[in-house]
RNA sequence: GCCGGUAUAGCUCAGUCGGUAGAGCAACUGAUUUGUAAUCAGUAGGUCCCGGGUUCGACUCCUGGUGCCGGCACCA
């Protein structure tokens, strides 16, 4: 007679073995047809089994969080019954859900068409309409090893086989189709619903290792609802128009080309823009007490085999061999640059910490594959940093730099940051204390800031622990721009050290750290972030002046004169055209403020002025208008005081 | 690097069965002097990504590259 504690602390008793169909039933018929799962005193369990025992339970309904999870891994497990109905010499490995949606990694020779997503999309839907009970079963171990490979499913017998003794081995069971699976499920595959596609298909590494042999991937979105379904899709139509490859060219910034992958060719706007940005940084920098050095582009290979790099990773390193057959890196990153600049004369402990900045441009041989637009290039220029300090001060520095990099993200718009702290790796330099003391130094450093992370073990530096800040493109692909790492490494390697109060030598703690990352890549997601409409201070031409007769011209050329004596970005456009017609073409082009002029602007020394996105006009003189931007521009990414 | 897709005018894209290519926008010329998201007419614009092959003939078929796109792996 077990009694049900309901989340809102009713007691419910139930004659005898009861389950979470029985118990949301007994609640409402809404939350009966909404319910996916159950959780039973904290463990989430299938609704249809038996409760025996007094217990604390909640219902999992299909639009919770934890609820479209599980919808979304039985969308991935229907993919598979369908892909085993229609080829069944396909082998199944695994199929997690994931943001959005879900996937499956088959093994079979012959790769996935975009036909074949079709056809096994109405596959699917025909075993959602077949409403086939979902029935779990504990295995033994070897009796399942035994069962998969007996069945032809090499990979599932792995995975189980790699499954530590004692834990219980669970199989579900839908039609035809038995998979290894944790659980929980919905009881039946009728509960999936309709809200779900095939969206595409991709190779894959088995676990995830590129030494192992490649599977096919099919990738799926699912939704509690058609309504929800639908909006996603829409999103990824909205996403699309602005990606910044897209508004590249829409905008006249830039553009590649087949003769140097992975590099960027700007354009006069662009480089306007990333001039603007590197302006901002420049400005913040100093007021934090950086200096800034700018350090050579080719080295010698000696000092990137003496910084370990070259050993590393010398085969994504660009080299060049000159006529007297010496060999040169194209460098990669700035640090050994900023530590030789370090090294020139005696360093006091008076002098800590020493910040150097420099805008370095940096070349490296990144796979093809993984080339993507800005976001991803060969050559791009770091906003790169480093402290030189005392152990004692890595602390306070740390936090400083948190504070300048979200300050500044926020100057630009992005509020939403994610912080991942990463620690030690399995290969590493350094004995235990030191990272101790590193590690411990990074998330004071957080903790002081009030700044929330998340964990990712075992993935800083091979030097040092890493905070890694990170920003989303416009389809929710998460892109690190931002990285304090703490390296207790290189500075001794590199033969650094400073004078202490003892006056002995000691080694200088170095503190790597970059704000944008690579502007290139920062400027991709800056400007997916805004769809194009930068705000004024950073717009590279943020005032057009139309005529609309040819009466105007003259008056025209003077507005702008004006404009631009005030320091403004500003130009003409004096073509024998519609005003309507101007103001589409600019309006396309993104620059924020129009200013139209006819004669009843001559006449009168004044403006129409119309901002990007509005359709509203506003009628100031000259001067008050440049006043008005002036003053914008001034305050330009100022945006609420930090904390 | 790996799996799949893809490459035609400045841009976005059509092009059937192998018979040397077309549209819209942009550009240019002319007309129009215009009041807030596309005025009209005309002109010009092509190594159909690159190399090799099959063929009387290749944008089209085969083959080897390269770039790009979506993932995977990688990311000091």
């Amino acid at each position: 007679m077990p009694n049900i504690t309901l989340p809102d602390g009713a007691l419910r008793e139930f004659a005898s073995a009861t389950c979470g169909t029985e118990i949301a039933a007994s609640i409402g018929k809404g939350l009966a047809q909404s319910a996916v799962a159950i959780r039973v005193d904290g463990e989430l369990r299938d609704l249809g089994r038996d409760i025996t025992t007094d217990a604390r339970i909640e219902i999992i309904t299909r639009d919770s969080d934890e609820g479209l999870q599980l919808l979304r891994h039985d969308a991935a497990h229907v993919l598979a019954e369908a892909v085993k109905e229609l080829w069944p010499d396909t082998q199944v490995t695994i199929g997690p859900a994931i943001e959005n949606g879900f996937y499956y990694d088959f093994s079979r020779a012959k790769p996935f068409s975009d036909e074949d997503l079709a056809t096994i999309e109405k596959r699917m839907q025909e075993i959602v309409d077949r409403d086939e009970t979902i029935v779990r079963e504990e295995w033994k171990r070897d009796a399942a090893v035994d069962f998969f490979r007996g069945i032809g499913e090499h990979y599932k017998a792995e995975i189980i086989a790699s499954i530590p003794p004692g834990e219980p081995i669970t199989l579900y069971r839908h039609g035809g189709f038995v998979d290894l699976c944790r659980g929980p499920h919905l009881p039946s595959t009728g509960k999936l619903g309709k809200a779900f596609k095939l969206t595409h298909v991709s190779g894959a590494y088995w676990r995830g290792d590129s030494n192992n042999e490649m599977l096919q991937r099919v990738y799926g979105t699912a939704w509690s609802n058609e309504k929800q379904l639908r909006q996603y899709l829409q999103m990824l139509e909205e996403a699309e128009k602005r990606d910044h490859r897209r508004l590249g060219k829409q905008m006249d910034l830039f553009h590649f080309q087949e003769e140097s992958p992975g590099a960027v060719f700007w354009h006069p706007k662009g480089w306007t823009l990333f001039q603007n940005l590197i302006g901002f940084m420049r400005e913040q920098q100093t007021n934090a007490g950086y200096r800034e050095i700018n350090t050579p582009e080719i080295v010698d290979r000696s000092l990137w085999e003496a910084s370990g790099h070259w050993a590393s990773f010398g085969d994504n390193m660009f080299t060049t061999e000159t006529p007297d057959g010496r060999v040169y890196a194209i460098k990669p990153m700035n640090c050994p640059c900023h530590i030789q600049v370090f090294k020139q004369g005696i360093t006091s402990y008076r002098e800590l910490p020493l910040r150097l900045a420099e805008f370095g441009k940096c070349h490296r041989f990144e796979p093809s594959g993984a080339l993507h637009g800005m976001m991803r290039v060969r050559a791009f220029t770091q906003d790169d940093a480093h402290i030189f300090c005392t152990s004692e001060q890595i602390t306070a520095e740390s936090i400083a730099v948190c504070h300048l990099i979200l300050g500044i993200y926020r100057s630009f718009g992005f509020e939403n940051i994610r912080i991942k702290f990463a620690d030690r790796p399995p290969v590493r330099v350094g004995s235990d204390i030191v990272w101790d003391q590193a590690e411990a130094s990074l998330l004071a450093a957080l903790d002081a800031a009030g700044l929330e992370y998340t964990h990712n073990p075992g993935e800083g530096a091979f030097y040092g622990p890493k905070l890694e800040f990170v920003l989303r493109d416009a389809i929710g692909r998460d892109w690190q721009c931002g990285t304090l790492q703490v390296d207790l490494n290189m500075p001794g390697r590199l033969g650094a050290s400073y004078v202490g109060e003892d006056g002995n030598r000691h080694v200088p703690v170095m503190l790597h750290r970059a704000i944008f990352g690579s502007l290139e890549r920062f400027m991709g997601i800056l400007l997916e972030h805004h769809a194009g409409n930068l705000p004024l201070w950073l717009a590279p031409v943020q005032v057009k002046v139309l005529t609309i007769t040819s009466e105007a011209d003259d008056y025209a050329a003077a507005v702008a004169r004006r404009l631009r004596e005030a320091g403004l970005r500003a130009d003409t456009d004096l073509r024998n055209e519609k005003i309507s017609y101007k103001v589409r073409e600019h309006s396309v082009a993104k620059i924020p403020v129009l200013f139209a002029v006819g004669h009843r602007e001559v006449d009168t020394g004044r403006v129409a002025i119309r901002r990007l996105g509005s359709k509203e006009q506003q009628d100031m003189s000259v001067d008050e208008a440049v006043e008005a931007l002036v003053s914008e521009v001034s305050t330009r990414g100022r945006g609420p005081a930090p904390g």
